[in-house]
RNA sequence: GCGCUCGUAGCUCAGCAGGAUAGAGCAACGGCCUUCUAAGCCGUGGGUCGCAGGUUCGAGUCCUGCCGAGCGUGCCA
């Protein structure tokens, strides 16, 4: 690297900067290699000490304070709370819920927050979908709408409305469907607007029921919803600080005050009835309305205001994780932030492409219109949390990911995250096979008796314990778990070679003792890795 | 059309703030259980890093063009 500014050959160079070096405790030798590569040999004692490092450290072991407490939000999921969550969503989940364990675990004050779109048109459309179940529920006759939602989950609701209230929401069918201008058919979409027969439906909804009932029935489906949501992430392991309502942030002005702030900027102009933001003054590839002409803001202008909201609470990085067909939506959002004067570097947006399934070697077809996805709960009661979590952020995430269900399930040494597992069984297996032969184990945290590791794979070990802090950091400041997975794979592959090639409980008590102290040590790393991926460390399997 | 992402072994993927003979798993083939769980290990074969240029002492990695795949491109969210 040097070579050009130095105007030297590079093996030169290499040759005076070696000669120039003083002898450092810790290294053995120093040789040149290749065309300048100057190699340090870590002496075998620097590599030894390590052990007793990492039994001493524990649990904390690779944690660092590189992030210096700043305060960095993660926001992930924030799925509409309008279904349930679908295997797509878990990808995020995963991702997530490991990138804010990896920056907590270098040192950050990491905050997580799950983004709730309570209010807008999808959620109206739910209410609306749950509302005409119900009438169904009481024996009214009348069809749905083809932007409806149709999944099983909106009949539970209704029939818990109906359940509990009875008759007290039920309208007469010809009331409802009056004068409302036509759906589109599933034949031929051209019949009729499906976007302004749903609207209708929604005013109707709105008109009939009166601004309470239409809100209790909303907020039943809102409520049922979003606390599934909940319990499914809790029980993927996923949890967060905020749930940050949208609808409150229109409650107390904030989308109002959002907009005007843009207005005061400058960057706002009216067109047809509509509020424009001129966000392509900002590199965004065309200007993007903030108020519709019939007076609604939209999504947008939400989502301004919650970014708003993110920056005045101080965090010192923004970190929001959208599945990837978001990503024409970046610009915009820091397009406003920019007009805002707001330190746009502060926001990272990571994108998480979506999860493909695969049975028996064939595509899993899902659609969410007609309501047949496969749900984030199916997956996990199939392959189970771990194999999940694992699976998820195996591959990098704006990569599409081919999710094998077959491989998730199977307990074999095809499937990496046994095989992680297992490598952390054995080592509990090692030590209760040592306390049913009567062999006391003292587990010291110092380094006596580690001379005695020089195995291959004993050194082989060692460096990889070592590489454990650096690709914590590296994962973390690249927010790539994926890196961690084959972390852990590969110390997990050196440990069964290992336990292949070398009995531990030997008669010579040193060595047995150094050779305990080195599986402690892998097994305690593989435990910290996989508690920062979510996986479970059994110590039986 | 334009924008973003991606193209590495038969398959799924690492490697990408340029650096040593391009790695891993699966699949294929051949071995290893009287010994701490064989959910394991050892070995063999397999690659013009999409194509073509350029920058550089050096390019899978950076730049340009092309080809191919996906996504986006609403007064939807």
């Amino acid at each position: 690297m040097l070579a050009k500014t130095a105007g030297q050959p590079p093996r030169t160079l290499a040759a005076q900067l070696v000669a120039a070096l003083p002898a450092i405790a810790g290294i053995d030798k120093i040789e040149i290699a290749g065309p300048g590569f100057i190699n340090f040999r870590l002496s075998a004692a620097a590599h030894q000490a390590l052990v007793a490092k990492i039994l001493s450290a524990g649990a904390t072991f690779g944690q660092s304070r590189l992030g210096a407490g700043k305060k960095v939000q993660v926001e992930f999921v924030s799925a509409n709370p309008t279904g349930p969550l679908h295997v797509g969503h878990g990808r995020g989940a995963a991702y997530g819920a490991v990138v804010a364990d990896l920056l907590e675990a270098v040192g950050y004050a990491v905050q997580r927050e799950y983004y709730v779109n309570d209010a807008g048109r999808q959620m109206d459309i739910l209410a609306v979908s749950v509302w005409l179940r119900y009438l169904e529920l009481c024996g009214e006759v009348l069809p749905f709408p083809s932007n409806g939602y149709r999944g099983d989950y909106v009949w539970d609701i209704a029939a818990t409305l109906h359940r509990e209230h009875g008759d007290h929401y039920r309208c007469a069918a010809a009331e409802v469907i009056a004068d409302l201008p036509a759906d589109a058919q599933p034949e031929d979409p051209t019949t009729g607007d499906k976007e302004a027969h749903i609207d209708a439906l929604i005013a109707r909804s709105q008109a009939l029921l009166g601004e309470e009932r239409y809100r209790q029935v909303f907020d039943l489906g809102l409520n049922t919803i979003l606390d599934d949501i909940r319990d499914d992430l809790a029980q993927f392991g996923v949890n967060y600080h905020t749930w940050y309502s949208e609808r409150s942030l229109a409650q107390r002005g904030a989308v109002t005050q959002a907009i005007e702030r843009l207005q005061a900027s400058g960057a706002v102009y009216e067109q047809q009835g509509a509020q424009w933001f001129r966000s392509s003054d900002f590199g965004d590839e065309k200007d993007r309305v903030l108020v519709r002409d019939n007076g609604q803001s939209t999504y947008f202008a939400s989502d301004v205001a919650y970014h708003c909201d993110k920056f005045a609470r101080g965090f010192d990085r923004v970190i929001n994780i959208w599945g990837a067909d978001h990503h024409g939506y970046i610009p915009r959002v820091k397009a406003a932030l920019q007009a805002l004067g707001e330190d746009v570097g502060k926001l990272d947006v990571l994108l998480v492409q979506f999860a493909i399934l695969y049975r028996n070697a064939e595509k899993v077809q899902m659609s969410t219109r007609s309501g047949e996805f496969v749900t984030l709960r199916q997956l996990r009661h199939e392959v189970g949390r771990d194999a999940a979590r694992f699976f998820y952020v195996m591959r990098r995430s704006e990569q599409h990911l081919d999710f094998d269900l077959d491989l998730a399930k199977s307990q074999s040494n095809d499937n990496p995250v046994y095989y992680v597992q297992y490598a952390h069984a054995r080592v509990s297996s090692v030590l209760r096979q040592a306390a049913e032969r009567g062999i006391e184990i003292t587990p010291s945290a110092d380094s006596t008796h580690l001379e005695r590791l020089t195995q291959p794979q004993e050194v082989a070990l060692l460096k990889t314990l070592d590489r454990y802090p650096e690709i914590v950091e590296s994962a973390a400041l690249n927010a790539e778990p994926h890196q961690l997975t084959h972390y852990v794979r590969e110390l997990a592959n050196e440990f069964h070679s290992y336990y292949n090639a070398h009995q531990f409980l030997v008669d010579d008590q040193a060595l047995r003792d150094a050779r305990i102290k080195l599986i402690l040590a892998v097994r305690q790393v593989l435990r910290n890795g996989l508690a920062l991926l979510g996986v479970s460390a059994p110590d039986t399997m």
